[in-house]
DNA sequence: AGTTTTATGTCAGTGTTGTTGACTTTCCAA
DNA sequence: TTGGAAAGTCAACAACACTGACATAAAACT
């Protein structure tokens, strides 16, 4: 990558536009890739995307409410409820009445749930265990690095949140 | 990144389930703050991603067949039909039908055309350019590096082949 | 106490984008 | 030359976003 120091020391960039496209076709390609997995077991339980990202969500903060997991997803209620119903009628998800708050409703995976979560998450999880090896450790510290600078910024304080939460 | 050096030389990474999932988590985000410019202005004018990537790639390569434009894009030729019929319509692209074999539709933008893949590339572009200024050199090359290996083997292959003929 | 706001859910309607199935035109090879 | 493969088109359907309107219950505010 082209670089060049400034006489103030930072670091500058000198970018052609055909080395941005490529970046950009790379994203979609590899988006394509990251969510291919998971989108033939959906398909075979005839779920969608959709319903993914929500068993996700729950399993990764269990009893959120539906109002955050909204503003994480960024869909509207409507879009998120017919999700969420199918999910529940089929019981992968469970929802409980708030004990503080009652008009909240905390969601919680099922058995079957976390079963099927699981099997999402090890074939995702497994396609980028073996993209990391490829690219080896400090590719991985840049990948997520530049990942985390394209987000929107509240984005990224949902993203850090979660970070700051686990270990990393 | 936790990392070690096997006798062989090759390094090894111990990647936990839970640094893999915030992998996971950043490309999610990452991918709706790379798709957020482009698809507030496909909005205004009524389009929609996936006019976004049709006009993208006949302007990475004009003249291109709808048959070759399917097996980048990985969709039915049904469904790149339709939104190639509007695009058509719509005097952004014109099919023109080939010379060597009258089956084939070569596709290329009009002035029209050029201009909304300017408007919505130069959108997306300069997000990719911030991002890539925040994060430096090294981890744009990390970037890449994981990608590429996330992507699916036959992408890769479209990704080469316009890496190839590019320059970079 | 009465009003407003918040959290959630629902119904109806619309648009984009994916799918499969059936069809035409064109090309090529047995 | 005929039959099959390839390229493209039309029609119908499904998933999943969206908006708008409305309902209910609980919390918060005045």
């Amino acid at each position: 990558m082209s670089e060049r120091q400034s006489p103030g020391g930072q670091s500058l960039l000198f970018l052609t536009d055909e080395q941005l496209r490529k970046g950009i076709e790379a994203m979609f390609f590899a988006y394509r890739g990251f969510t291919a997995d998971p989108d033939r077991i959906l398909n075979k339980y005839g779920y969608g995307r959709a319903h993914h990202r929500a068993l996700h969500f729950i399993s990764r903060a269990p009893g959120t409410t539906v109002n955050n997991l909204l503003s994480i997803l960024g869909v509207t209620k409507q879009s998120l409820n017919r999700v969420l119903r199918t999910l529940i009628e089929d019981e992968l998800v469970e929802s409980r009445v708030g004990t503080r708050d009652k008009r909240e409703r905390h969601l919680f995976l099922t058995e079957n749930g976390t079963a099927l979560e699981q099997e999402l998450s090890d074939a995702q999880r497994e396609r980028m265990r073996q993209a990391y090896r490829e690219a080896g450790p400090e590719a991985v510290q840049g990948f997520r690095t530049v990942l985390e600078a394209m987000m929107d910024t509240d984005m990224q304080r949902h993203f850090t949140r979660m970070k700051d939460s686990g270990h990393d």
